[in-house]
RNA sequence: GCCCCCAUCGUCUAGCGGCCUAGGACGUCGCCCUUUCACGGCGGUAGCACGGGUUCGAAUCCCGUUGGGGGUGCCA
């Protein structure tokens, strides 16, 4: 797993770090988790610090990698400034490479005059003379070094898509560094992949083009004695997002914080992602890390390009928060509640209590952990904080809602023990019995009134725990 | 343009020559449960892109077409 760290981490590379996990885990083998960060314009140290974040988030470990060493560190390409220098100098010297002088104005004026279909580097610099050198030298340029593709046809057989064959007379020679020097990701991934003895590498489709040249410098590469083998590569399809469009970066959709904010679950994440291109049996699809990593088997990822579907994530995400305790949702959820203002940090003794007796209430209607805050700030808010939706109170709380506001409160105003029982009995003999009202509409303005919104826990419970005073308080300000 | 990849319900998928009049899930629709919401239960809807082969037999293998996607950088 080798990402480049590059505006906030995206579902796509979330996808790919859990195959690469699991695939290493299923095996017992070792995740290597490197930042492929030689690109100093595009890289920054946000987004760097995000990548370890999610990974932490998620819960994939990683056996080497940032913060943890290994056996080949450095693990982020930026310090590894000597190695490629090292390995550059010995493939310039070597004759699979060549020092190339050329503009891209002058490659693609070459291109246009002799109208070659080929894109890319034309080779031109393959043979220069001695002459020639010194004469671009005296100009002042300074050259880039050039891998010499071979003739032929690279074929490997990729661990998702099986054969691929690029003749490479398609396959351009590519640069390996800067005219800086700064070596370029054509080079390092190739000499880390080498140095750090990667047997495996899983990642998306888009390089699926560049693997030719890889496999290409490979051979070079093992014959400097700098490679041992060759990795073996599986190319994961892309995550597709509205429009049948690879999910980028500037798809609000794409950013995993995004769920992250809402109150997803990394297991119900994780298992969603898992979901796209790849399935642990016919007829499930809810299933643990652990029972992926049971099953996971590269060969059974399917090579097709899968759509980002929020639905199908909430409902995973869903049916994980319901295989939760409902000890382990309250202690999730208390990081939203305490960012939404309505529990202190650390949470007061007080609020512990009203916490415990109040999410047996919404540990069950709830799908992600953000609506825990929805459900529970009639509770917890401040007396003084507390307001009415204001649709709700508009659409509920007009002239019959009021009338039915005012039963209810003379109904349970004078009840001697407040409970949920009482509370029940006492509003469906008034409002249900006496005034023939239908449920719906007897007890939707009272939970407005007393919980501020249509969507609330069961509202009897609601306004036992609210307690006899401010329940009487909010009705009675409800009808002004 | 050229190269490469891909092709089963709206979406994610199971299927790896007969078990398929194609199974599951999400969505959607209807019903039940119900004090709202959610949960849960039941039922319905909907698909092998097309055309040729191969074969006794094809969603499954081969070829072509069409469609979609990606690459084509001194980005990764």
């Amino acid at each position: 797993m080798a990402p480049s760290p590059t505006g906030s981490p995206h579902v796509g590379l979330a996808r790919t770090a859990l195959y690469n996990w699991a695939f290493a885990r299923h095996h017992g083998g070792t995740f290597v988790f490197r930042i492929e960060d030689t690109d100093k314009e595009r890289n920054t140290e946000e987004s760097y610090q995000a990548l370890i974040d999610l990974m932490q988030w998620l819960g994939l470990d990683w056996d080497e990698g940032p913060l943890k060493g290994g056996a080949y560190g450095p693990y982020r390409q930026s310090e590894r400034s000597d190695i490629y220098a090292d390995v550059l100098a010995r493939l310039r010297e070597s004759k699979f490479t060549y020092d190339c002088y050329c503009t891209n104005e002058e490659v693609d004026a070459r291109r246009k005059a002799s109208g070659s279909k080929v894109m890319g580097y034309d080779g031109f610099c393959r043979e220069l003379s001695d002459e020639q050198v010194a004469a671009f030298e005296a100009d002042g340029r300074k050259p880039i070094v050039r891998f010499r593709m071979p003739d032929g046809a690279i074929t490997w057989n990729d661990l998702v898509r099986g054969d691929i064959t690029f003749e490479t007379e398609f396959v351009p020679d590519f640069a390996l560094c800067r005219a800086n020097g700064d070596p370029l990701y054509t080079l390092v991934n190739p000499v880390d992949d080498a140095l750090m003895e990667i047997t495996h590498v899983l990642r998306g489709e888009d390089l699926l083009s560049s693997t030719p040249r890889q496999l290409a410098l490979f051979t070079a590469l093992t014959e400097l004695g700098i490679a041992k083998f060759t990795p073996e590569f599986g190319h994961l399809p892309y995550v597709m997002g509205e429009g049948n469009k690879k999910l980028s970066k500037r798809d609000p959709q794409a950013h995993m914080q995004l769920y992250r904010d809402q109150g997803f679950l990394p297991e119900g994440l994780l298992n969603y992602l898992a979901l796209l291109g790849w399935a642990i049996s016919g007829d499930r699809d809810i299933f643990t890390l652990d029972e992926m990593v049971a099953a996971f088997d590269i060969k059974d990822v399917n090579p097709n390009p899968a759509r980002f579907d929020l639905k199908k994530a909430d409902a995973i995400n869903a049916s994980h928060m319901r295989l939760l305790p409902l000890e382990e949702i309250t202690e999730r959820a208390i990081p939203f509640l305490q960012g939404a203002g309505l529990l202190a940090d650390p949470v007061t003794d007080e609020q512990r209590t009203v916490l415990t007796a109040a999410m047996p209430l919404v540990g069950e209607r709830i799908n992600k952990l953000t609506e825990a805050v929805d459900m529970l700030a009639f509770l917890l808010v401040d007396e003084a904080d507390f307001a009415l939706d204001p649709t709700d109170a508009e659409k509920l709380l007009n002239e019959d809602g009021l009338a039915v506001v005012r039963a209810a409160y003379d109904a349970v105003s004078g009840l001697g023990a407040w409970t949920t029982e009482a509370i029940q009995a006492a509003l469906q003999a008034k409002l249900v019995d006496e005034l023939g009202l239908k449920p719906r509409n007897a007890f939707g303005p009272v939970r407005v009134a007393v919980t501020g919104r249509r969507i609330s826990p069961p509202l009897f419970e609601s306004m036992e725990l609210l307690g006899r005073e401010r329940s009487l308080a909010r009705l009675q300000s409800a009808l002004g």
